[in-house]
DNA sequence: CAAGTTCTGCAACGCTCGTAACAAAACAAT
DNA sequence: ATTGTTTTGTTACGAGCGTTGCAGAACTTG
């Protein structure tokens, strides 16, 4: 009963988390998102709370969908799927994909000084997200040093997504992903 | 003649780099330089001018450091130089080492949501510093693919750098780096 | 010592931010 | 239709920011 929401929760969240996505924590303002969204600066706060719990809820929803991504590539997991991870993430965008942004975790390390507890652990469970579906992936492949290559890899990846960041296009990270995925090749006839 | 400063321009500005570096743009305020520096606003203003400017003099200040450091561990070029590289950003650094903080220009490339045109041209600057270097590196020993290869090592130090940021701490980077350096030291003997 | 010049500390301006107060609006239930 | 509940738009508050004005302090020069 009452009054109903004038919006869907589930498409503001989606709208809100592009915006942190393109223009970061600090200059995405309520304001913003108000006339961005077409929901008011009111509702916007009586249903996210604070502006870090609305971030935090924004990261979570992006974590999440990597997440589902990642188990739909890595079913079952195998070094093809970290050669695919990296094709993807260099491949073509249109030009207002919020690919073309990089990686909203990566961005927000970057950006926030010090971050509250939450917004470190939602980062936290990423890092580790990746980490492990990369380690298991090279396990499965019986590569050796799965642990070390899992870490490069990662380091890899954030390098990539730098270098998108940087020229605000996915495919100024393909030279970088090409050698990338001739090391792991590499790696699956060497050892 | 007139009153006499109070400081040097040159020390100032060396807090005020080091401060952007570990805090960021936006979270370093004259305020805070103030009372960090222990110079007074009106003379920071009075100096520096507008905050933008302060902030593209710390750039160019970072950049200098960073290109001096470059000639000198380039001389002449080599693989083996590139490899100093990683090890030297992946080595220990003290509780308090500004470059837990990874690298300023790399930092404001993820802060900086539209950047003003000075700026973007000081990260344009560093960033063909690090290319060229590397290029003629490769190219000086001999290494084909010599332009695919430097961007693959810049964005593996980026990667590298993103790594010591998410931690704060430099030895984070090092799994990364010790298979790049073995990668690098394939390009050597499998040409 | 007097005049001229530069630097400094203090206070304040205008702006934008996150956030809260409040009453009107839009519904369900009786 | 009346009551009760939730959402909404408007407005405004307090805080922090970059920046400025102003008068006095600290020096050099004559």
């Amino acid at each position: 009963m009452g009054r109903p929401r004038s919006f869907e929760e589930s498409e503001l969240l989606e709208a809100v988390m592009v915006a942190f996505w393109r223009h970061g924590y600090s200059a995405t303002t309520y304001r913003n998102l108000e006339s961005l969204s077409g929901v008011g600066i009111r509702s916007l706060v009586n249903t996210f709370g604070e502006k870090d719990e609305l971030f935090s809820r924004a990261l979570a929803r992006y974590r999440h969908r990597v997440a589902e991504n990642l188990t739909a590539m890595f079913d079952p997991p195998s070094v093809n799927a970290i050669i695919t991870v990296f094709e993807r993430v260099s491949s073509p965008a249109t030009g207002d994909d919020a690919r073309n942004s990089g990686c909203l975790m990566v961005n927000t390390v970057f950006e926030i000084d010090e971050p509250a507890e939450n917004i470190a652990a939602e980062v936290s469970h990423y890092h580790e997200l990746w980490r492990s579906t990369f380690q298991r992936a090279l396990e499965t492949d019986d590569i050796s040093d799965a642990g070390t290559r899992a870490d490069f890899l990662l380091g890899a990846l954030w390098g990539a997504l730098s270098q998108i960041r940087m020229a605000g296009d996915t495919t100024a990270a393909r030279p970088m992903t090409s050698i990338v995925i001739e090391t792991v090749r590499g790696w699956t006839t060497n050892d």
